[in-house]
DNA sequence: CGGTCGATTGACACCTTTCAATACGGGTGG
DNA sequence: CCACCCGTATTGAAAGGTGTCAATCGACCG
C-alpha cells in the first residue's frame, strides 16, 4: 500500500520544511506510486531518459558517474527526503546514474507532471530550484574536500557529513549511525584508492575520531572529528521535499 | 547607458535560447542597471546576502570558496551568459565567492523581484532551475576530473571546457582564445600545486596538445586534447539566459 | 566445503607537493 | 632614466602523501 502524502514519514522529522494542505493535496495528485528496492538496485541511469522521478523515502542510495577509463566518482550519498532525478525533469537526460545501497522506498513521480509544477505551482517550483541550489552547494564543498584536503581530513570531512544528516534524520541513534556504503564507496567519493582509504579510517579508529565498521558508523566527538577536517560544523538548514 | 534587453549582445550568439518578446520586456522591467568592474574586483562574497543578482554579459571570472586552512578551491570559471547569485536568490547568502579577472559588464538585477520569476513567468522559473541544473552537472563533472583523473588529464579536461565555451560564444577566433586566469586559478580549480600545474601545463606544449601563455590559449586539435583528458567530446546543449 | 565479497596489511613505486632560486615585465618613486 | 618591488611564470631537487600490487582473513552462501 502506498503512504499517502497527508502520512508521509518526511514529515515527522524537523529537518524538513511543513507542506501546506494544498501542496499536499497537490503532490498527491503527482505522486503514481510507490517502489521498493534492494540493495544494488540501479534506480536511473546515466544518459537514460527516465519518465520517472523519485523522493528517497527510507533507505540510502549513491549517486555517481562511471568515466571513460572505467573509474567511478561517486557524486554523493543519497538520503531519506532527496529528490532523484531533478536533471532529467529539466534537462531531459540524467547525467549521472543513482543506485540503492540499502533497501530503500521511494516514492514515484511522472515525469510528464513535471512542467505543472511551475505553472500552477509556484512555491513547489521554488522548492525545486532551492534543492537544486543545495545541491550545487554541496557538490560545491566536496569539490573543495577533493581538491584540497588531505586523505585524513577529506575522509574526516565525509563521515562528518554523514553523521550530521543521519543525526537530522534520526537515522543516528545517540552518536550511532547504521550506514550501508563501503569503504569502496567512500573512497570512489573522495578520489582516494580502496587501499588508502582504509588505511585511514583505521588511522580514525585509533585517534578515537571515528569507528566505522561492519555498517556502523560511531562518532563519539563531532566537534573533533570536524577539527580534524578542517570545516567548520554548521546547522542544517530546513529543507523542503518534494 | 545601459544595454536594452532587446539588444542584449548574449541573443546573438545561437548557444543561448532566444527569449519570446514577452520575456524580454519582463526581464527589462527586472533589470536595474548595468555594472563595470576592473579585473580583481569581488562581485559576491561567501556568506554575503546580496540584494544584487548578475548576468555576465562580457568579460570572465571565477567563483571560489576559501577553506578554514586559506586554501582555495575555485568552483568553476564565469563566462558571459553565466548567472550569478542563484544561491543567494533562492537560499539567502551565497555559498562561495565570485570574482571578475579580466574588465566585465554585468546585468544587475533586483533581488526582491526574485520570487515574481516563480509567480508571474513559470517559463523565466523553469530556465532558472535548468540552469541551476546544468550546474549542478558541471559540478559533477568537475569532481570525477579532480578525483579521478591524473594531473595530466585533469588538465587537458579543463583547458578543453574552456575552449569549448570559448568557441561556443564567439571569443575563440580559429582556435585561439584570450584567457585572463592564471596559472594558480586553474591549479587551484583542479586541486593541484601551482608548480606542478606549470609542469604539465609546458608537458602539453610538448607535445603540441595545448598552449597557453601570455593571456591567450590555442588549442589544435581538440580531439587529440580529448583523448589526453580521457573525455568524449559532446556538442553542447543551447542554454537558456536570465 | 569451495567460492565470493569486503576488509586489512605490508612493501614498493611514483605522482605531486614543498622548498628554493631565477627570470621577466610592469609599475612606482627617487 | 634607473633602481626597486611585486606578481607571474619557470626550473631543479628533495620529501612525502597516495596508488598499485599482492597476500591474508573473516563472513556469508549455495
Amino acid at each position: 500500500m502506498a503512504t499517502k502524502c497527508a502520512n508521509c514519514p518526511l514529515q515527522r522529522s524537523d529537518v524538513f520544511i511543513d507542506l501546506g494542505e494544498d501542496e499536499i493535496r497537490f503532490m498527491q495528485k503527482f505522486k503514481v506510486g510507490e517502489l521498493e528496492v534492494n540493495p544494488g538496485t540501479p534506480l536511473l541511469m546515466e544518459g537514460s531518459n527516465s519518465p520517472q522521478l523519485y523522493t528517497a523515502l527510507r533507505g540510502m542510495g549513491v549517486r555517481y558517474k562511471t568515466l571513460a577509463n572505467g573509474n567511478r566518482q561517486v557524486i554523493n550519498f543519497v538520503f531519506p527526503g532527496d529528490f532523484i532525478g531533478l536533471q532529467a525533469g529539466v534537462m531531459g537526460e540524467m547525467q549521472h546514474s543513482v543506485e540503492a545501497k540499502s533497501p530503500m522506498t521511494l516514492c514515484v513521480f511522472d515525469r510528464s507532471e513535471f512542467w505543472s509544477f511551475f505553472k500552477t505551482h509556484p512555491e513547489r517550483a521554488f522548492d525545486l530550484t532551492w534543492m537544486a541550489a543545495a545541491e550545487e552547494h554541496f557538490l560545491g564543498e566536496a569539490l573543495a574536500s577533493v581538491g584540497q584536503r588531505t586523505a585524513f581530513e577529506a575522509i574526516s570531512w565525509a563521515l562528518c557529513k554523514i553523521m550530521l544528516r543521519g543525526q537530522a534524520l534520526g537515522l543516528a541513534i545517540d552518536r550511532v549511525m547504521p550506514i550501508p556504503f563501503r569503504q569502496q564507496d567512500l573512497a570512489d567519493a573522495l578520489g582516494l584508492s580502496l587501499v588508502h582509504t582504509n588505511k585511514t579510517l583505521s588511522k580514525l579508529r585509533n585517534r578515537q575520531l571515528a569507528n566505522w565498521g561492519d555498517e556502523i558508523l560511531v562518532v563519539n566527538d563531532l566537534g573533533a572529528l570536524a577539527d580534524a577536517a578542517g570545516m567548520t560544523l554548521e546547522p542544517l538548514m530546513k529543507r523542503p521535499i518534494m
